[in-house]
Order: C-alpha cells, then structure tokens, then sequence
DNA sequence: CTGTTAGCGCCTTCAT
DNA sequence: ATGAAGGCGCTAACAG
C-alpha cells in the first residue's frame, strides 16, 4: 500500500496525499479530513525509504552510551527517548559498552545508517586523544552532542554538569560541620569522574589541612563485594573517615551496605554523600544525601540545542549547570 | 556521490558496481578489484534509504517497551542491542511508556521504519483483548516477538517464565518454615504481575488454611512514599504479616526500607521475597531472597528464535522457563 | 488549492 | 560477464 492507493481511493492526486502527510497548510480542510479517514481505514503509513531517498534524512538519532542498564544511562535513555520522539525523531541504539576505543566502529555504524546526528550518553568517550579528534572529524559529518561531556569543537555540542564545584562545595559542607577526615570513592576514570576528584582535591587542598586527612580510593571492579572488600581494606590500613563523597549513589549504597555490616552509624559516625539523585537515594534507608547531577535538564537542553541546529540555528555549543546538593538523611549541615 | 560516479570513474555500468556491492559472483575479479579500489578511494557508502527502497529491509529490529529506566527492560535492553548487533541487526528504540492503550500507534511507528521485527518487552501490552487482536494483526507484516509474555497466534513467538509456579512454590516454602501469614506485594497489572498473583493465592489456597490469613495489596502508585504509608496502613488496619512476596525486587526494597524504618527485623520478623534478582537484591542489605526471573535466558532464547525465523525455519511459538529461587539474607528455607 | 512530473540511489530482470 | 532500463514510494517544483 503506498500514497498511489490512498489517491485512488480519496479520488486526489499523490501530491495531496504527500501533503496531507506532511501537514502542508495548502490543503483544504474538506480534502484534508477525506484523505485523513482513507489512511486510518486502511492503517497507512509512509514508507520510510522513499522519503528518506529524497529528503536524506530519516529523523533518526543515533544514540551512543556504554551500557543501557547502568541506572545513569538508562535515565538518559528515557528522556531522550521520549523527547526526540515528541518532536518526530526516533532513536537508534548503540552501545559500545565499556571499552571506549571501539569508538570509530560505533559511529560508522551510525553513519552507515544516515542518522541525522549522534548524542553521546556519558564522558568515557572523550578519554583519549584519537577519540577526541575522531569526535571532532566525525563532526565534520554531523552533528554531535555530548552529554556529561566537555569536547570544544565546530558541530560539536556539549552539556555537562559542573562537577568540580559540586564535589568542591560538598568538601567545604562537610568541613564545615565537623568532618575533617574524607575519602573520595570513584570507580571510573571518564572525564566526569574526573572532574569530581579534581574538585574533591581542590576542596581538601584549600582546607590547609595535613594531607593524611583526605584521601580518594578507585574501585577498578564495579562488583559490590570487592568494593566492600577494597572498603575493609582502607577503612583497617589507613584510616577511619568521617565522610565519604562518592562519585555516583551505586557506590554510595555500597558504603552503606558495607557500614550496616560493620555497626557503622550513618550519618552519627560516618555521613556519605551520593551522586545523581537517583532511585537509590531515595529508596535507601537512611535516604542518601546526594548530588543532582541534573540529568534531565542535560538532556532537554540537549534536545533543544539538536532542534535549534536542525532548524539551522547557531546555537551556543557548551552548557554548564550549576551544582546542587540535595540534602536527605546520611549528612545534613546545620546551617 | 553514488554509484554512477563510481561506474563513470572505473568505466563500467552501474549494474556492475551494484554487483559488486553485493558481493555477485558474476563479476570478473580484475573489474570487482577495480571497483572496489576506486570505492575504497572515494570513501563511498551506498545509499541506505535507496537500497532499502528496493530491498524493503533494512536489518533493523523494533523493540517497544515501557521505560528503559524501569531496570528489568533496562536489562533486557542491553542483553538485546548486545545480541542483535553481534548478528548484524541494529535497534530502533520505541517507548511506550505505562499508557497501554497507544500500542497501535508506536507499533505503527515501528512497522512504517520497516522493522524486520518487533521485539516487545514487557507483558503490559498483552492486557486488553484490543491490543491482543492487534499484536495478532501486526504480526501478519512481521514477526514479533514477547518477553515474559504469553500470546498464541501465528508468527508470534513468546519467551516467559513461569511465574505461576515460582510464587506458588515460595507459599509453600514460606508456609513450610513457619510463616503462615502472607502478603503478596504487587504494583502492575500487567499478564505477568497476575501470573504471579494467581500463584501466590493457589499457593495460599493448597494450604487450607482460613483466608485471614493471607492477602494481597496492590500498589497503584509506584511513589515511594506512597507504597510505604500503604503498607504502614495494612500493617496496622489488617494483620502484620511473617512473609511477603514481592512481584518485584524494586518492591521488595521498599519493604525492607519499610521494616527499617518501624525496627522490624528481617528476617526473623518478617521475611520478604523478591523477584528478578535484581542488583537491588544485591545491593540491600540484608541481600533480598529473590526470585531469578531468568530474564537472560528470555532474551537469548527470543533472539535465536529470531534468527531462525528470519532463516526461513520455523521454530517454536512458546518457550517458558522454568521457577528458580535465589536464597539470601531476607529469607532462607531450613532444608 | 490541486495535479503532473521529474528525480532521489539502488537493485534486478532482461538482453547481449 | 556486462549493460540498459524499469521500478521501489515519496517529495517538491512547476503548472494550472
């Protein structure tokens, strides 16, 4: 079934089919509502293809992240999803999963698939120098948003979230209510996690404190038990903190598992501060205080850039957002 | 760029560049050198929406679901795009959200980018006998595939888990280790939730015992705060149960947040079951006793019988795994 | 407002 | 083994 059956039957030409379909305003109502019924009757819809041919375009987002059940992505995932379908795009799927030099194969994907720009969940992809040129010469190709990412390049847009501050502020937070000695706990080397530990060491730097009394500790394996493990050891080997920062709310729910097993009173002894202000701060108990890293506004801000570009707009290529800190039951300040 | 700039530059016919992109045999192997050369050289990449214009395929599979950020599609999204891209297919992403009554209209979505399948996760679709005759209708122009849903019709290929029996056997288990009030904890209607629920009051049923002392309570909003008061509620208006089967892992951390909250011990209060084996199950503490939905195993399954299909085999229609109870910290059987 | 028609780039018979 | 030509379904000029 094509438009050519649809004119036959509303008695029309194919022309008016075409703009009924593309709500061109030349159509009379009458004309309209006609062809309208025809195509609900008869369950037509466009083929694809033979629009694509013509306008080369397919309204198709590529969209890349590591791994769609990490919590962070998945959210993502979902806003952008939901966004880009509201305004006609839909969405296809790439993951590349951990290993970020796979890079030049998953955008080739993409590419080979004529997606009209490619969004990119998360900073792991910026790491390397060859991936940053490759972003910047896959640019040239079209455009590319970054999310949680910071790459200065032509068609190349970018909105991330200020972690330096808000790993820096919550540092100064913590102080000041009495917790001198801090650990940072990340589990990812991405350009977003390190801008948290840049901010977290900032922070204790400007404390003038001895530097015995701060410390950050790396989880190279995402499993929860050697995270605990690797907990034990720090906690016995080096010392006793009295506030962890960690550099999402997963690994903030390990701290406290790992506190709940070993009678440590949370926030009393021990406060912890997530990041995210996902699900698990909220379904935790005590609730996690934690940080808004600010997804969603990531992501509607991103979606509105790619319309502002498709409309061929010159947007701004970079968005900053300001830290928050949303304060629950494992530290709160006095103020 | 296309193939008659290529056929000019090598001096041969667009037919032969066309063959040589399908890898034809009938080509000389000095011109498929030639042309091939003269492609490598110029970068070309053929036309997807023209050759999907003839071929009417476009290697790409639909997958609706709810919301990626809910974790067990999350999962299952990432086992699929992992799987289907290893078999060359790519992922059109289309989420429906919990509005079940739209199915007409993003499977249209689906069918009009010429899927070559649907893959629908989740059973929530299956519920009115509408979407049933429609799912049936669809699958006339495709095959679809369901995960942890159950439908009989022609090129409808489903993969589920035996619900009934897993919560029916948990009854049984919980009755027969001294917990004989029960509450069965569920937030959806979905073809699934109600498998799980028919096993848990026939489980309750086969113990002949009064019915006060078992019941069910279902959570129409999925809010945290909501579910808790609605349990604080049954806690103290209707009885306070020794076991509590969750229909899902999500759930059942609410219970243990719950129990937290009003100093009940678990397990030896109140034991509570989960279900999918969730990183939840693994990131509570106590680790929640959980039922393994087996949602790996549904996915592989569904995309071998994918493949097949598309192979021109005709495998089987249904495939329904198996109950598994993962034992940890919120419940554990004396045997 | 509506109809006619020329592509869009590729694949596939049918000739040669 | 290669070339010529029609067709896939739709859009956008252009003509009325």
């Amino acid at each position: 079934m094509n438009i050519y059956d649809i004119a036959n039957r509303a008695n029309v030409s194919i022309a008016t089919v075409s703009r009924v379909i593309n709500n061109s305003p030349k159509v009379s109502e009458k004309t309209r509502k006609k062809v309208h019924d025809i195509m609900d009757e008869l369950g037509f819809t466009p083929n694809v293809f033979a629009r694509g041919l013509g306008l080369n375009t397919m309204k198709t987002i590529g969209i890349l992240c590591s791994d769609p059940s990490d919590i962070y992505v998945a959210r993502a995932l979902s806003y952008f999803e939901k966004m880009l379908r509201e305004n006609g795009y839909d969405s296809l799927l790439c993951c590349s999963g951990y290993d970020t030099e796979n890079l030049k194969k998953y955008i080739n994907i993409l590419i080979s698939k004529s997606v009209d720009a490619i969004i990119m969940i998360g900073s792991k992809y910026i790491s390397s120098r060859d991936n940053k040129n490759l972003i910047k010469n896959s640019a040239k190709s079209l455009p590319i948003f970054l999310i949680n990412g910071f790459l200065k390049a032509d068609n190349v847009y970018c909105s991330y979230y200020d972690d330096f501050n808000a790993t820096k502020k919550i540092v100064d937070m913590l102080y000041n209510n009495g917790k001198r000695k801090l650990l940072f706990l990340y589990n990812s080397t991405s350009q977003s996690a390190k801008r948290k530990l840049d901010g977290f060491l900032k922070g204790c730097k400007n404390l003038k404190e001895p530097t015995d009394k701060f410390d950050t500790l790396l989880c190279e394996e995402n499993d929860i038990d050697s995270i605990i493990s690797l907990l034990g050891d720090f906690f016995e080997k080096e010392f006793f903190p009295e506030g962890i920062v960690a550099s999402d709310d997963f690994l903030a729910m390990i701290v406290l598992k790992f506190a709940k097993q070993n009678n440590i009173e949370i926030p009393g002894e021990l406060s912890v501060i997530g990041y995210d202000n996902s699900i698990f701060s909220k379904l935790s108990y005590p609730e996690l205080t934690t940080i808004d890293s600010g997804l969603f506004s990531l992501c509607k801000h991103s979606v509105n850039t790619l319309l502002k570009v498709f409309d061929g707009d010159s947007p701004e290529n970079i968005c900053l957002l300001k830290p928050d800190i949303i304060e629950k039951d494992t530290f709160r300040s006095k103020t």
